[in-house]
DNA sequence: ATAATTGTAATAAATTTTATTACAATTCAA
DNA sequence: TTGAATTGTAATAAAATTTATTACAATTAT
C-alpha cells in the first residue's frame, strides 16, 4: 500500500517507548508526526486491537505500551498494519486468456515467498532495539 | 506504491516469453491483463528503457524481449517499476521534535536492509523460472 | 495508398489516502 | 458536581494517486 501507516505506526510507539512514564495524548503524537491527531487515534486504535497499545479515556488521559518493547517486533507492527500484497495490487486478469487464467496464482507465491523474506529480516528487530538509536 | 505496475509488467514480459515466435500488439497484451492498451504502452516504455522489451513500429509491428528470460530476474522487474519505499511512505515528521527529528533517517535503514533480504529473494527467480509455471 | 501499430500528450474518471468537523462518552480535579 | 481535557468514532471534504480514455502524429508492412 502506498500509505503511510507502516512510518506512522512505528512513529506512535516509538513516542510511547522512549516516554513510557506518563500516558501521551493524540495531540501530542500528531504533534511529532506532523499529521491530523484524528488519524493518530484511529491508527492507534488498530494498534490496540493487537495488543500494542493500551488507553486511558478523560482528562489525564492518553496512551501508552501495551507490550515491552522488546516483545514488540517490527514485522509484527508491518503486519498489523499493512494487509495488502508487498508486490503491490494484482490486476482483474482475463480469465479467458491461457495466461492471464493462471496468472494471479503465480504471481500469489511469487509475492508470499518474497514477504516471508521481507518479515524475517523485521521479526529480527524489536521496538526497544529501534528506540536505541534515537539518542 | 499502491499500484498494479509490478504485477502489469511481469504479465507483459511473461506473454512475451511465452510467445516469443512473434511480436504481440499493445491490444492483445491489454486484453489479457485487462486494463487499457495505453497504459500497457507506457508500462513498455520503462521496460524498453531497462533494455528487458524492444518495440517495432507499424503494421504488423509489436512487443518482443529484449533479453533472454534467463538473464532477466524478478528483481530487475521491480526495482526498475517500483521507485518508492517497500515499507509504504514516511511522514514529513516535526523536526522540532527531538524524535521527529531522527525519526526517518532510522526507519530509512530499517527500511534499506528489508528491502535488501526482500530483492534478494526474488533476485534469485529468473523471468524464464517464472514462465516455467504456466502449463 | 491503406491499414495497423507505436509513442505520447492531454484530460477525465475512479480510487485511495489524508484532513477536518463534530460530538457523545469518559475521567480527573477543583 | 461542575468544568476541562481527552478518547472513540462517524460523517464528510479535500488532496493525492492511479487508471482509463481520447486523440493523433509517426512509422511500417502489404
Amino acid at each position: 500500500m502506498n500509505n503511510n501507516r507502516f512510518s506512522t505506526s512505528l512513529h506512535i510507539l516509538t513516542l510511547l517507548c522512549l516516554e513510557n512514564d506518563r500516558p501521551l495524548s493524540s495531540d501530542y503524537i500528531a504533534g511529532s508526526i506532523n499529521i491530523n491527531p484524528v488519524l493518530v487515534r484511529k491508527e492507534i486504535g488498530a494498534l490496540t486491537k493487537l495488543g500494542l497499545i493500551k488507553s486511558k479515556q478523560g482528562k489525564n488521559g492518553g496512551y501508552s505500551l501495551g507490550k515491552a518493547p522488546s516483545d514488540i517486533t517490527l514485522s509484527d507492527i508491518f503486519r498489523g498494519v499493512s494487509p495488502s500484497n508487498i508486490l503491490g495490487r494484482f490486476n482483474n486478469t482475463n480469465p479467458k486468456c491461457p495466461v492471464g487464467n493462471q496468472f494471479n496464482h503465480h504471481i500469489n507465491k511469487i509475492s508470499q515467498r518474497a514477504e516471508a523474506a521481507f518479515l524475517s529480516d523485521l521479526q529480527a528487530q524489536s521496538l526497544e532495539d529501534f528506540c536505541g538509536k534515537f539518542i
